[in-house]
DNA sequence: GTTCAAGTTGAAGTGAACTTGAGTTCAAGG
DNA sequence: CCTTGAACTCAAGTTCACTTCAACTTGAAC
């Protein structure tokens, strides 16, 4: 445990947790302590790595279920992924900078304005319910804890 | 109080705890309930624009207190305040384009090898402790729960 | 004078991703 | 055998930004 937990980087409490939520796969040995397998640090890699890159819990044991196999990725797999991600930051990155040309449009306009001012206007949420470019897609809102109003 | 939801967007539960948090004032009309003033308005718009940025509750209502006078921003006000925000933005922006600049040079590198993947590397987090570029920085971490262990 | 939507309060709940604590057991060294 | 440090379990705590609830009061219209 001490030792997967100092090779991978993670509180060991986390690495149970990941157990616990199924992400990884530990058996026990004698008197019931954890023992794990080489792959096991393959999978917390990727753990981190989607995590990094913005993926709930949920998502990530989504993707490692989808492995063909349940098995860790290979070549292939991982480049379908990476794709995947990148797309994924791609958007986060685009919407920051929609955010930021906004607040470039604004500067020095000093409006902040209900009506005038695009960038604070609470409009822009309620309109832009339709499909098109919002300012922050989902994955860049605070988690919002329950359901919305609308 | 209907009203200021209204026209602010946000939720009467919002406004109140904004209230709570110091970050908006009301004075109360014969039996308790809450009037604001127009530049209440304001405030919230602020807030919105603010929270958009990814500035939390503390942090917005140092920035609130810190307009001279705690009075709502001026063009001279918003013209630095959105300065200070677009750096911000502009930093969030380089830390996903690193996070992306280095999932490409991994694509189809298929390692996501415990040593060799700069990508998935718990090193790059333990490593990078001096003011050296980060792969993400604090601003998009997920909200740590706690201290760090570090 | 009645009615009732809209407002008030304080406490408690929400969700994510873990961490912390308390109390117990394991395993290796001396 | 004894000690010590690491691991175990399970429940509860943490942070943030709010929301929800229950029980009650206001205030404007009819």
């Amino acid at each position: 445990m001490g030792e997967i937990s100092r090779r991978s980087g993670f509180a060991a409490s986390a690495i149970r947790y990941y157990e616990a939520e199924g992400l990884i796969e530990a058996h026990r040995s004698g008197g019931g302590q954890r023992r794990f397998e080489r792959s096991v640090l393959r999978r917390l890699a990727f753990i981190r790595a989607a995590s990094n890159v913005g993926l709930s819990i949920e998502e990530i044991r989504d993707e490692l279920g989808r492995l063909p196999g349940n098995r860790t990725p290979t070549k292939a797999d991982w480049h379908r992924i990476s794709k995947h991600w990148g797309a994924r930051l791609d958007e986060q990155i685009a919407a920051l900078q929609r955010l930021k040309s906004g607040l470039d449009g604004c500067i020095g306009c000093g409006c902040l304005s209900l009506r005038s001012c695009a960038f604070s206007n609470a409009g822009d949420w309620a309109a832009s319910q339709g499909p098109g470019a919002q300012l922050l897609p989902d994955s860049l809102r605070k988690p919002h804890p329950t359901k919305r109003t609308s």
